[in-house]
DNA sequence: AGTGCAGTTGACTTT
DNA sequence: TAAAGTCAACTGCAC
């Protein structure tokens, strides 16, 4: 006879250390860690089989560290509120762990069906903090100071053992094939798991963050430049905690020094810092209002741009065949590597939403597949930001020639990724179409009038923020969700020129 | 050496 | 994280 199983449920925190539904399951006993592989969640549009790999990676990496220990992973496959009422069925289920979680539309309904179930089933359902995101948070002040709080508070160590779980548990990791996955190649994604995570930070920490600052806005720099922290801290292989405290510790190191290289370090982990809390920042966003994944957050935008996108220029758009050499090459870096810097991701997303005029669910959701650091809570306030339909931003209609020309003046990145330029002069490669023999180039001209795609789009969103009824909702949404930072002057209190500069600088930042 | 002027730069505003 | 437009200050240069 099996006795009652304290179960630790893993979903996209795939570590051992600081991990505290772990160390908290522990003390009412032995405890059966489980990962669910959801079929249903991996047929959603918005996932895809990049990042199933980079999880299966993690998932097998932490399988062998819980089996250090002395007890592995059980992998189960199906849905989560039948595999725990049968194994309440044939077990007894004690306690059921896991970490507080902001995914998307799916887990969130999944998430309320489990907990139904344990209520019913007078299973304790623990979630944990994982991030600095406070669920059913009351107002936004104070926001920016218990994330302080939250990051400095210790690390919990992982634990120094397990006790093995008596029974057969399966252990199986599906492949994407398996799980039914459509094929989806990512050359050059990053390899998952825990130990490339601490090599990342690590090497990002002490080798190539020293010039962030200055190289996370071009793609030729920010490959390596950037931390590339962003898919370990989704699928929680580091904990934002450990980061947080490891950049600390690494700005504590560098403080007494007057070296030049040491003052470079300070500046861009400051900036670096600062990106620690936007994150957390964002996905708080999606946890205070889910439908801002299906829905615009400003409802004067509803009917803008048709719901059922232009399938020509979608394709040409995530394909990398628009004849806009630098948007083209950046979908293709994104397509190839699962990952591309910040600034350009926001590019590309104007582009389809401004100059494309794309419904931004569409876009969005082949944005989404191809991140394997695909974070709902950020990617859909991202999302919504760079199609203007927030309400409370101003237009940023980013112009992709006069970008490529700042990001990659030479042309050495489009090179890299749009070969079918080779046989083009370099004083045109920003805009081939303007090269005398530019129809014997293998590569299409512009899929749209770059000036007039612009100026149609600033028209249209023009027209709606002056109608009559935008102002007030967009004051509620500043409300609710825009930043603290500038100080509770941004609810119209009487301000200077320059403090409402500052204020407006930090609304547009934050949303 | 001062003046007028085209072109440039930068701060700020508008879209 | 935008870009274009406006305006004033500034610069280089011809006379």
């Amino acid at each position: 006879m099996s006795y009652p199983l304290n179960i630790v449920w893993f979903k996209r925190d795939l570590r051992i250390v600081d991990h505290r539904p772990l160390a908290w399951a522990l003390q009412m006993g032995p405890v059966l860690p489980l990962y669910i592989v959801e079929p249903e969640l991996w047929a959603q549009p918005d996932v895809s089989a990049r990042q199933w790999a980079f999880a299966a990676e993690s998932i097998n990496e932490l399988q062998q560290a819980l089996a250090a220990l002395g007890q592995p992973l059980c992998v189960m496959v199906g849905d989560a509120v039948q595999i725990f009422s049968q194994l309440h069925e044939r077990h007894g289920i004690a306690s059921l762990w896991s970490h507080e979680e902001t995914g998307n539309g799916w887990t969130y309904a999944r998430d309320l069906a489990v907990a139904a179930w344990a209520r019913q089933a007078s299973v304790p359902w623990r979630e944990p903090r994982q991030f600095g995101v406070i669920r059913r948070l009351k107002s936004r002040n104070g926001w920016a100071k218990a994330w302080d709080g939250d990051m400095a508070s210790p690390v919990t160590p992982a634990p120094k053992r397990l006790t093995p779980v008596e029974g057969d548990w399966p252990t199986d990791i599906p492949t994407a094939d398996e799980l039914g996955l459509a094929p989806d190649p990512c050359p050059h994604r990053q390899p998952g798991g825990r130990v490339a995570g601490l090599h990342t930070l690590e090497s990002f920490l002490n080798e190539r963050g020293r010039d962030y600052r200055y190289k996370m806005s071009s793609p030729v720099t920010a490959f390596n430049a950037s931390s590339r922290l962003s898919p370990h801290l989704t699928w929680g292989t580091l904990s934002m905690r450990e980061v947080a405290q490891a950049t600390a510790a690494r700005v504590e190191g560098l403080q007494r020094s007057k070296d030049a290289n040491a003052q470079a370090w300070r500046a861009s982990l400051a900036s670096f810092s600062g990106r620690q809390h936007w994150h957390c920042h964002f996905i708080q966003k999606l946890e205070d209002e889910p439908r801002i994944e299906f829905e615009n957050l400003h409802r004067a935008y509803d009917g803008l741009r048709s719901d059922v996108a232009d399938p020509h220029r979608l394709a040409a758009w995530s394909e990398g065949r628009t004849g806009f050499p630098f948007i083209d090459a950046c979908m293709r870096a994104l397509n190839q590597h699962g990952w591309i810097n910040f600034r350009m991701r926001a590019m590309l997303m104007s582009f389809a939403s401004y100059h494309l005029w794309l419904p931004w669910l569409d876009s969005g959701l082949h944005l989404a597949r191809k991140f394997v650091d695909y974070e709902p809570g950020i990617h859909w306030p991202q999302v919504q930001m760079q199609s203007g339909t927030t309400g409370i931003n101003t237009m940023r209609i980013y112009n992709p020639v006069k970008q490529g020309l700042d990001q990659d003046p030479t042309g050495r990145f489009i090179r890299s990724f749009v070969p079918e330029l080779d046989a083009l002069p370099d004083s045109f490669i920003h805009e081939p179409w303007l090269w005398p023999q530019a129809q014997s180039l293998p590569y299409p001209p512009p899929i749209v009038d770059n000036a007039s795609a612009a100026k149609l789009a600033r028209e249209a969103l023009y027209a709606i923020r002056k109608g009559a009824d935008h102002r007030q909702a967009a004051h509620a949404i500043v409300a609710k969700h825009a930043s603290r930072k500038a100080g509770s002057a941004v609810m119209g209190r009487k301000r200077s020129a320059k403090a409402k500069r500052g204020s407006d600088k930090q609304l547009t930042f934050d949303f």
